[in-house]
Order: structure tokens, then C-alpha cells, then sequence
DNA sequence: CTCGGGCCTTGATCTAGATCAGCTGGGTGG
DNA sequence: CCACCCAGCTGATCTAGATCAAGGCCCGAG
């Protein structure tokens, strides 16, 4: 069951008919502990295709691509964002292991931003057309594609409110956290795989303030950073600072 | 939802046996052109409930109330928002005729954030766990609602952007524009349900800065506003500094 | 009718964060 | 080994928009 040692073949997972849900994959879980019978399960395996492995600065969608397929990613980090008529970049969100992307192209049919893979990425793809009519016949699956189409709402809310660049920084770290913690990876010490360019993108914030927050907030015993690797030192009060931001999730 | 506000003729609509799909109802277009039969848009139609009024300033849900059901604006203007422990109010968004409040409800099966109507309002209610089950026996009505999720999503990402004050406020008249228009209300004269102080918690300004860049539009000759009502005066321009925002729409 | 209280506007000042400029240091290719 | 380059850091200055202050206007209550 482990993916780790699933070699990356392109197309249709290599698995022949046994089942090999990655552990990674949101679906996965929710699904096999609805316990539906062993055909439905077949048709979610066999709707699955593992793709990548993408490397740093490849593409796996951009913005008006026509939308076909959600993607669950297994490993690596997805940026995605788009770029104005200035050339300034709008980063949308980054997407750690077990996280989906392109929930927001439903809509229009067509992928509204761009995803571009931060370092070595592997997904999970899920043809659209397929999965929901899928869904149909499992109100499990259903239920979950409405939860993290839901979730989504409330990431991009976060956003959007009127906060400071220490309480926008602190959320960001916090949640960070407490994403790779849900995976089971180290909650007060990883990697930012993203550039401070990039992080200063999604914060809507300049390179150089993030830096200066970065030293700040190592500075007061917050957090300690050295390039791209980050330990949270104190996470009492980034919480903190942080929970007026995420107060609405 | 629904306070004490529920009105006389609860629960089923008061049109007995007949099919009366409010045209507001954003599922009921979608339903009614996939030609289901008529037990289905019968099994739709009875778990509406059209409520309300309720009056400007009343709640129609809060922050952390038990999720129940979702809503679609038959008529008025409804307001979310939520309250930092400071006192500041972050407005997430505002709902016109048509739109479906509660869908970022779903994740956490609590409401994160309040509505509260603007002005006078009228409901119709939809119990989520019944418009779930029915959606996987009417894979349009399924549909509708990943579209409007997913919509959503899109929705909240436009306010994430970093933009400046014009262009914000530009996409903000322009997408309001353009709801009522879709909704059959006149696309460049219409009235301002909230408050200037709405519109900036929205935008994340400060009031005066509405104001003044109110009058730096009219002055401009782009806008014409008096009190709550305005008029677009030159749609090009407003569209023109909107388009970075609403490019990812 | 007058009074009072929101809501809105306008002007003056202030500041968080942007921008500009220059520097550093690690990684990579030759 | 060096040379270059780009991510990142830091200091100096600038500015969009916040904040503070002062009226004005509409509207509802008495």
C-alpha cells in the first residue's frame, strides 16, 4: 500500500486490478471507510492516474487550459496563481502532499490560473466527468467533493481580510503547520519550498518585508530561519497573532 | 438559521400541489431544463421553504450556528462578515438575488461567519443533508451545486489580490453590475444596499478612502453617485481597471 | 417643527509597508 | 578553482491609504 516504491509510469497506475489507493490521496480514506462494495472501489482505482514526476518550474496546468481533470497531490509542492497585465504575479495558494488542486475550475470549465510544480511533484489524477458521476452512486465521495470544494471558500477567505504583515505571516506559518502535521510530517520544523518572492506573493506583501517580518519574528524568539528551512519556536504566540486571521476557519 | 424569524406558512410553499419554482432559486433553472421527471423536481420542490422577512439589521445565521441548510436570496441584499477580537468587522461578501449563502458552511458543518440583511429579505431555505441525498439521484442538481461551490472559490480569490483601492473598488461596482444585470436589473443604474462602511470592510479600506475614491470616479466622469444610488457612467474605464482583479474570474 | 444620531464627506496628518539601491553568500557551470 | 547569478538581506526614502478631526446632511422621533 505504500506509494513510495510506486514507480512513476505515466497513464493508468501499473497495479493491474489489485487495489493501491496511495495514502496520500483525500479521496482514499474517506471512501474506504464508507465501505462500499468492492466494485464501486474499483471504478475510484480505476479513474485514478498517477502522473509526474514534475520538476521545479514545470507546468501542470495553466491558466484557460480546458479543465478535465482534479489532481490530489502526492508529493512535492503546487503553486498556482496568475499573472496581471503588469506582469505583477497573484499567487492563490500552495498545495502540500493530500491537498487538491483545480476544485476552483469547475465553474468555468477551464483552469482560471495557473499550477506550477515548487520541486519534485507527483499527483493523483481524477478525470472531473468521471468522479462526479462516480459520486452519484457514492454519497461518501459526493460528501467529500462538497467538503473540500467548501474548505476551499474558506482558505481563499482567509485571505482576503484586512490584517497586518505579522498577522497575515503568522497565519501563514500556523497553517503551514499545521497542514504538514495532518500528514504526519514535523509541525514545528520544515521546509518553506517556496521562494520569499513567492510567499511575499501570496501575502500580498514585498520580498523585502517579508524578509524584514522573517527577522523580526526571529529576533523576539518566535521562530528560527535560516534559508529555507523554519522552526516555530513559539507557537503560543504566533497562534496569537494569527487567530484573528483564522478565526474564520 | 432561521431565529425566531420563521414566518407564518412554514415549510412547504403555499401553492399546494403545483410545481411554483421561485425564479429566483438558483436550482431551479438548472433542474428544470435537464427534464427530470416529475417526482424528482416534486421531491426538489418539497424540501423549499421560503422564509423571511427579515429586516434590515436581523441575523439570518452566526457565526458558529449548527449548518443546517443553504439559501438562496429570493429577494434583498444579505451581508457576511465576521468580528476580529479587535472589533474590526471583515465583510466577506454580499448576496443578491439569485446567490446561495451557507456553502462554506459545509467543511466544518458549522456557519463561520454571520449574514445579516441589509435590507428587507426573503429566503428560500434548503435543508443541505436533503439536497445532498437528492443530488446523487439528479446528477444536474449535483452539478449546480459543485458549479456554485466552486464558484465560490473564485469569488473569494478575487478579493485576495493586491491590488490598489481604483481597481478594487472598479471590479467591486462591475461585479455588482453585472449580478444584477444577470438577474434582469438595470446593469449601470442601481442602488447601494450597504453602507460606505460595508464597502470598505469589504474592500478592506477605510471608509473615507470610499468616499473619496467615489468622488475621484464622479469627478472623472466615470461614476454618478448621490447617497446609496449610482449610476456607471463609462463602463470601458471601470472595466478597464477591473480587469486584473477580475481576470481570474 | 426641532432635535439628535447615523451616515457621509472633506481636509490634515501619520505610518505600514512599498520601492529603490546596494550588498552578500551559496550554488552552479565552466 | 573561479565567475557569475540569483535568492535573500538591509538601509534609506517614498507613498497609498489609514487615522484623526471637524462639519454637513438626511431622516426619524418626539
Amino acid at each position: 500500500m505504500s506509494d513510495a516504491n510506486r514507480r512513476p509510469t505515466p497513464g493508468i497506475a501499473d497495479d493491474g486490478d489489485e487495489f493501491h489507493f496511495c495514502s496520500t490521496c483525500a479521496f482514499s480514506a474517506a471512501c474506504l471507510e464508507s465501505g462500499y462494495d468492492k466494485s464501486l472501489l474499483r471504478d475510484l482505482h480505476v479513474l485514478v492516474e498517477h502522473i509526474g514526476p514534475f520538476h521545479e518550474g514545470e507546468h501542470i496546468f495553466r491558466e484557460g487550459d480546458p479543465f478535465t481533470a482534479i489532481a490530489a497531490v502526492r508529493s512535492g509542492t503546487v503553486k498556482t496563481y496568475v499573472t496581471d497585465h503588469e506582469g505583477r504575479e497573484h499567487v492563490q495558494g500552495f498545495f502540500l502532499p493530500g491537498e487538491v488542486i483545480g476544485l476552483n475550475a469547475i465553474s468555468q470549465a477551464r483552469y482560471p490560473s495557473n499550477a506550477v510544480a515548487l520541486d519534485s511533484v507527483m499527483l493523483c489524477r481524477f478525470s472531473f466527468p468521471n468522479i462526479a458521476a462516480l459520486a452519484t452512486r457514492m454519497p461518501g465521495l459526493q460528501q467529500q467533493l462538497f467538503k473540500l470544494l467548501s474548505l476551499d471558500i474558506g482558505k481563499a477567505a482567509l485571505l482576503s481580510g484586512n490584517f497586518s504583515a505579522d498577522e497575515r505571516m503568522a497565519a501563514f506559518l500556523i497553517t503551514l503547520s499545521r497542514r504538514y502535521a495532518a500528514r504526519g510530517f514535523s509541525p514545528n520544523r520544515f521546509l518553506l519550498t517556496m521562494t520569499r518572492t513567492d510567499i511575499a506573493n501570496y501575502l500580498r506583501l514585498a520580498s523585502e518585508t517579508v524578509s524584514r517580518v522573517f527577522r523580526r519574528f526571529q529576533d523576539d524568539g518566535m521562530i528560527q530561519v535560516e534559508r529555507r528551512e523554519i522552526e516555530l519556536k513559539d507557537r503560543k504566540r504566533l497562534e496569537k497573532l494569527a487567530e484573528d486571521v483564522l478565526r474564520s476557519t
